[in-house]
DNA sequence: GGCTAAGCGAGACGGTACGTCGAGTCTTGGT
DNA sequence: ACCAAGACTCGACGTACCGTCTCGCTTAGCC
């Protein structure tokens, strides 16, 4: 979580790992009040009760310290086994649009992936700690499907990573999209529509 | 295209047309060399040979700005008929993925869709400068597709309406994340995994 | 009155009498409400209802036009016989000081006269509009009293004009200074004490 | 000198002593080349090697900030006794008039003197860091002369402070008045009728 | 009575300075 | 070594006013 990258030395007073808490907390509440834009550091050390030092002492700026308040938040999805593979893509597309509904992601989400387009650090940091993430749940309910029999089994590895990758571009843009670029509900007769075409989707690619 | 919203007084110095040109081409090659958050309304002004004054009231701020200057670059998106409905898809694909490869909208899309999280107006005009005017390409593509027998004739307007918006956010969604999110190339075989993906999502539901 | 210089030509429209006037008790007025430093030329063109391009087209700026609606204030003073140089003399005073108790002389003279400290063209302006046409009061008040008695007939016109120019600065400096440095009023008792010092200091020289 | 009122916090980063110096230094050297109304706080700052904020951190605005300047020039005045209270007037009244030569404290004075009539903390701050401070040179004068039998010695206190106070309105404002107004030269002829016009009225005074 | 040169209101224009705010750094004294 | 406090530099912000300009529209005087 913390961007100490040097080995940490052994000596001197060790960090306080409340403080850590307090503003990630502090950082989640000033993007509900503020967003993104308005978030300011200062904001953020006072809401926390600790000085701007204490901060820069753990993430080098604010992009970074953003990255890991929001992170955490997507950890939270899970995949249960519902029965069928339509079941499971329905309940985690409605998981990631709640997510995204919340305006902690909603505002900070965008902001820094197009932070991300001009700083590879930042990028880097998404991807290990947001995007990276979540592709397990395309494993995993893949995997699950083809034990039910709903998919074939492997073939090749490569096409199965690239079908793995394409679909959760696929189901994560477009959620993304319809909540924030189309700004319109992600309600249950989009999911179905959306699970209904991905099923043909893949269905169809299976039989060739 | 500028916000003029009262009808324009007719006495005194009118606007120079000249700067509104000058100063969204300024915004476009500021956004090239320096990214969204780097750019600033000061230098833009000094690009555009123009005050920071004039800037001011013309665009309230620095996203309605961009949004206009972004917004007429989308609009070179075509859908030229290549003879079938795979062959329309991957083109247009292609198309805004080469668009989102240009620094000036990596760079700034994401960021005034993340503002707009937090500023209706700016929401408002980003759908009807840019989003709303690219739906067309769906529904131009679906008719044609339609006309050459490849899908099947309307049924209810509804469901065809909603259909149109999910295939916009999923083609829309899934560009976008692959490009900016995952960061990986948008490259002939992952647009014919997607391509395929759609067509057979697409025939499957038409076959219900 | 107005700074025209250039002998003016005689075709095309005139200018309005009615300006220059509502244009003058205008800054008067913005004087006394705002005084120096906030008065602004947009202001004063809206409170006189009239262009900004009339102000400019009159008066080549603020300091000259403040000058102009100031310097006609000054020729309100005047010097009645009262039958002695004491009288004269606390009555001038007791005009004076009521002249730089009104808020837009208070606020104006001293702020030109800083002005004029780095603009020679405003010096020369405030010498004619104002300053030499308040000498008369000290040319008369003594030509007064030495038909009275009251001061010797002259002996050298140098040391007279010498004697004038050195009144002239003690009482106009004495009064400004105890009114806007000082910040103490202009009472009768302090009149009192400076028409008493002035004439034991201008008997002493006579009795020489 | 500079404007902490509240008791100073403890902890923090001290403020920076050189800065003060270095900010005070900057502006009479502003005031010498561009004159009040063309001294800006930006090039103040830049001057002294100091950002914007620091100035503005440390005083309220550039009025205040020019009196604590120019200030410190008024102390260099000093009364050595030479002998005769004539000497020591003309002597006083040279220093003065070399004082407001000075281009700084000539385009300095007037205007903040100007500002004060809208300002009252602005004059109290004039008066006790300028004006008062040197009414000492009268009363010291006075002091001086009573000793060498040249003027009586104090009948009724009251009386005394007028007359100290007149004094004090008389000289000051003359000379200002002959060097800013009138803009003429302080010369020693101008002294010498100064002095004697003063040193007439108070015997004529003192006589009765 | 039409021509014409200037005046006029309106408001946009290029500039310059303002005073504020936030980022990120540095310097205290104290833990 | 950590920490809170707060001053520091830097740079952008959005606003205000200056004095100029460019419109379209009067308005007086001379032909």
């Amino acid at each position: 979580m913390c961007r100490r990258t040097t080995p940490r030395s052994r000596t001197g007073r060790p960090r306080s790992a409340e403080a850590d808490l307090a503003i990630l907390d502090a950082t989640r509440a000033a993007l509900v009040e503020l967003g993104w834009s308005k978030l300011t550091m200062g904001d953020v050390a006072t809401r926390a009760g600790v000085a701007k030092t204490t901060l820069y002492r753990r993430w080098a700026n604010k992009n970074e310290l953003v990255v890991d308040a929001v992170a955490v938040l997507f950890d939270e999805l899970e995949l249960p086994d519902l029965g069928s593979l339509q079941a499971d893509i329905e309940n985690v597309v409605f998981q990631f649009a709640a997510l995204l509904e919340r305006p902690e992601t909603k505002t900070a989400l965008m902001a820094v992936v197009a932070e991300s387009t001009r700083d590879e650090p930042l990028r880097e940091r998404i991807r290990t700690s947001i995007v990276d993430r979540q592709k397990r749940l395309v494993l995993e309910g893949r995997q699950r499907a083809q034990q039910r029999g709903e998919l074939p089994a492997d073939r090749e590895p490569a096409a199965v990573e690239a079908t793995d990758a394409l679909i959760f571009d696929v189901v994560a843009g477009a959620v993304v999209h319809r909540a924030l670029v189309s700004a319109e509900p992600v309600d249950g007769d989009w999911v179905k529509r959306l699970s209904a075409l991905l099923l043909g989707g893949l269905s169809a690619a299976a039989e060739r």
